[in-house]
DNA sequence: TTGTAAGCGTTATCAT
DNA sequence: ATGATAACGCTTACAA
């Protein structure tokens, strides 16, 4: 404990005034007269004096700090979704914490028990969904709003985008380009956006009057990892009668299978198309570029705050469920069909 | 504010103990009979009391919280360092808050102002220096450390690779596999880093006899981004005496330089071998995989969170300036000069 | 417009 | 082993 703190009572004596007209200034109420306020200022700057916030926030009982628990920084697609949080928060005069969980329930636990103790007001599941019983209780309990994916099981509110349009939109423009025989790279995982997104695909080809073939449907690891894409690409594209595209749901894995492709001897987009999901600015430093969906993501990232500043606020949201506009980008790595 | 929070009080009035009771065995304490505890976490448990951290943080004077402030969470290369520092963190009881500052002054403004107003006990300035006169005041009157990168001219503890060291190994490398034109592209910034990569740059060619030439030797913008080390490469390998090597000083920039020469025609490492820097992940994920220095970042990430902890408590440390390891890691696209 | 004083929930000192 | 109580720094009725 630094125990020659300047406090506002030194502030006070300095400027000789009460406290309280220290408080007014510090908050700037307007009922202090102007050469008070002055005469205050000058003190303060004089002492070099900062409040302390921790005597304001147990008096007022807020920290003023909202949690962001996902699954971990490195994935470059949450960096602007973060950033757009960060401006509203910042706006209304809140921080943010980023709380990287590496999918650990412990982690999550930790976290969202300073919400519990009182060291953080609400909570974003970005990407991430609350993993057991306990930390479930503490979302319904405080306010917490899902992001970019959801457990759909908890009725909590939540923003995205339309997972089964976008996958379905990706899909039909596959088939448009005369492919038909679409590849589907998924993920093992059972997260609403990896099955929305086959539904979504799977929504193309019952329009197309395709039926779908299950060996050129396949699940990478959970982690959507670049080297299990890559080994499940590469059976994939060893068949006898392999498929001329693959949609991937992740740009990491339309980037692996794209290197397999290659490594194979295949042409991208000449042989095989190949589309991606995120936009990751990876997708652009590839050869070819790779085919993806943008996701707004720094506008998403501002909606998603703005609600959990909405209902930390007490209002009531319009909508529980929103959508975020995506965007199909068109590029190198998606072709039509070789004749 | 939410006004019927369970307290110490309500578990003191249920459990017919004193408040200082309760808060013995909140901070398990021995003092206190086993039959009292069990009484106590009983009604903790039953009224499902958790204490209130604002209470105790101003009581104690005290947040147990670090800040980690760093340009952007965009950038892979941070994500192990973050992981290390948060894992010592935690291990001692203390939160870490990410802080993207965007390189911006005001952004590192709020954020050391957590510390002046006690919302955070410490910082380490995680690849990025503080900018402002301010800001360095504050860093000077609490325990703030520098990682990966640093302003030499502030007395502040810091942590990295040696940079010049290894900069040096990275070019030795290069000519002993025969290389004569090796070009360097760095970045227009002025950061620690970045000067002592080149000097260890030039200190191999001094070792080896060879004259530096000017024209081979080109800066990025100071993101070290991917375009405009695309750019500058390109002009590299349109020179008529163009280099057979290329030692970029990030693999971002590294990718950069493989893409364009690919694209240009060159074979790599066929014709041109190109060398990285930081071993993000992505130097993995290309064709051929990237050479490139990789810094024990988790290690290093660890390592600075033990040296600040140490400062808060208040012992000295045995040296301001701390190496870690790092490692030269030769992959696909280096080799030996084509004769 | 300014001051007095209570109180936020906790910990820690001093009694008992 | 336990309890009574002051104190941390601030905000906010309420009083003047």
């Amino acid at each position: 404990m630094n125990k020659n703190q300047i406090t506002i009572k030194d502030v006070a004596r300095d400027a000789d005034v009460s406290i309280a007209t220290v408080s007014r200034v510090i908050n700037n109420q307007d009922k202090v007269r102007p050469e008070t306020v002055q005469k205050i200022k000058a003190s303060m700057e004089k002492l070099n004096f900062y409040p302390n916030a921790l005597g304001r926030n147990l008096r007022k009982m807020e920290s003023r700090m909202i949690l962001i628990i996902l699954p971990s920084i490195s994935n470059p697609f949450f960096s602007q979704i973060v950033d757009g949080m960060g401006e509203i928060a910042m706006n209304n005069g809140y921080n943010i914490m980023i709380c990287p969980t590496k999918f650990q329930t412990n982690a999550q636990k930790r976290y969202m028990n300073l919400i519990a103790t009182r060291q953080a007001e609400g909570a974003v599941f970005l990407a991430s969904e609350p993993q057991d019983r306990e930390i479930v209780n503490l979302c319904e309990q405080y306010p917490v709003l899902q992001c970019g994916d959801y457990n759909e099981k908890l009725d909590l509110p939540r923003i995205s985008i339309n997972n089964r349009l976008a996958a379905y939109q990706v899909t039909k423009y596959l088939l448009d380009m005369g492919h038909t025989r679409v590849g589907f790279i998924g993920s093992v995982n059972n997260s609403v956006s990896s099955v929305l997104r086959l539904e979504g695909y799977q929504d193309a080809l019952a329009e197309a009057g395709i039926e779908q073939d299950n060996s050129i449907i396949a699940y990478a690891d959970s982690d959507y990892s670049y080297n299990s894409a890559g080994a499940v690409v590469r059976r994939m594209l060893s068949m006898p009668d392999r498929p001329t595209a693959i949609f991937a749901i992740s740009d990491i894995m339309a980037i692996a299978a794209v290197n397999v492709a290659k490594e194979m001897g295949f042409g991208v987009p000449a042989d095989i198309s190949i589309f991606g999901f995120d936009d990751i600015e990876m997708a652009s430093m590839t050869e070819p570029k790779i085919s993806s969906v943008n996701q707004s993501n720094y506008i998403m990232g501002k909606r998603a705050m703005g609600m959990l500043l909405d209902i930390l606020g007490g209002k009531e949201l319009s909508e529980r469920q929103v959508y975020v506009e995506h965007q199909l980008l068109i590029r190198g790595s998606t072709g039509a069909v070789k004749k």
